[in-house]
RNA sequence: GGACGGGUGGGUGAGUGGCUAAAACCAGCAGACUGUAAAUCUGCCGCUCCUUGCGGGCUACGGAGGUUCGAAUCCUCCCCCGUCCA
């Protein structure tokens, strides 16, 4: 029990002040932040993805941030191995690793584990991708039926990225997704985690939300998508794939006013945040705040509960 | 004052007598998701009742009347909006 390191974890929607609280507590604990963000993994893609700029940051160091290039591609699986080793490192040093995440899938690849499935192929893909060019994604389906008729069942006729998934594993591997899953995964072990989760009023997120896109926007966002432009990041990158990057070069390259797209980018925020809230509603052992991250209540409650929590040694 | 065009569910917008609680899209809500996850996909979406059924009731297409077995759809009057002529 004694040799259990803690783990502290905050998680929560987008905007939901994840970054402050995070800050808040590694000040008044001793720690340093680990960033469970899908799209802070990449370098240059700063403002519209919500990197605290340094100045917010307090001295804390921030960890699993700026890891890759924008052609890269990175993976649940990349980010674990990552994960893992930063968390080692700031145990090392004695520090309390907290960890703020918006990921959703890359929170539960580190906690509980990825089953043992190859990794992709960039290969197959294509090959695949050209069949529903061709055919349509219902073809796509019944392949998947014929190869592997209970992950078939369990995934939408159009959901072309899990069926291309599915076919993947069951081609790599020669077993199928389920038999795979069923085979079992290995969690975070040595740690003792802590989750709170931040869960502010829909009306008053949304708010936030709206907020947050303009305060980007005058932060600078158009120029730094003009300067990724200007760097010849291609236009199929990933990250252009984030909220908001694709419309904002769209309005660049069509010499057409940014402001145009600021209602479209924030709904699409908002209906991200809907997603990660329906993600972490079923994830257990959260102790729920019902508050912004930054609101005084909340981070007293938070640090009332994290020196609660078992192993933590303040 | 006159001539046309138009007023449909939160929005846009189809629908010209029954197959219409009303297409489609958007928004919204709910959900799925073990290697692209800020991605990808699914369901619901007037109110209400229950014996949850291709079930019942109620309300609904600017307003009020009328025609009809039956009207968002036809007729009359009225009220708004747009364009044009005076």
């Amino acid at each position: 029990m004694s040799d259990l390191a803690q783990l502290l974890v905050i998680l929560g929607p987008t905007a939901s002040g994840k970054s402050a609280l995070g800050i808040e507590l590694a000040q008044q604990l001793g720690g340093e932040i680990l960033v469970c963000d899908s799209t802070q993994v990449y370098r240059h893609f700063d403002i519209g993805t919500a990197k605290g700029p340094p100045a917010q940051q307090q001295g804390i160091p921030h960890h699993l941030v700026d890891l890759i290039e924008p052609q890269e591609v990175f993976t649940a699986g990349e980010y674990r191995q990552r994960a893992l080793d930063a968390l080692e490192n700031v145990r090392r040093r004695g520090k309390l690793p907290i960890l703020t995440a918006g990921t959703g899938l890359y929170l539960r690849a580190l906690l509980e584990g990825l089953a043992d499935a190859p990794t992709r192929s960039e290969e197959l893909r294509d090959h695949l991708r050209a069949k529903v060019r061709a055919r349509g994604p219902e073809h796509l389906h019944r392949l998947l039926s014929r190869l592997d008729r209970e992950a078939a069942g369990r995934i939408a006729p159009r959901d072309t990225q899990k069926i291309i998934r599915a076919i993947e594993i069951r081609i790599l591997a020669g077993k199928a997704v389920g038999e795979i899953h069923r085979s079992g995964r290995s969690g975070l072990a040595g740690y003792t985690v802590t989750k709170i989760g931040l869960s502010p009023p829909r009306d008053r997120l949304y708010a936030k939300i709206d907020a947050r896109v303009n305060a980007m926007i005058a932060a600078g966002w158009v120029d730094e998508v003009r300067t990724l432009v200007e760097m010849g990041v291609p236009a199929d990158a990933k990250p252009f794939q984030f909220i908001g990057y694709s419309d904002l070069r769209d309005q660049i390259a069509n010499g057409r006013p940014p402001g145009e797209v600021v209602g479209k980018i924030q709904q699409s925020t908002r209906r991200f945040a809907k997603r990660q809230i329906t993600w972490f509603r079923k994830e257990r052992d959260v102790h729920w705040l019902p508050g912004f991250g930054d609101d005084p209540d909340v981070i007293v409650a938070a640090l009332q509960f994290a020196r609660l929590s078992p192993g933590l040694k303040i």
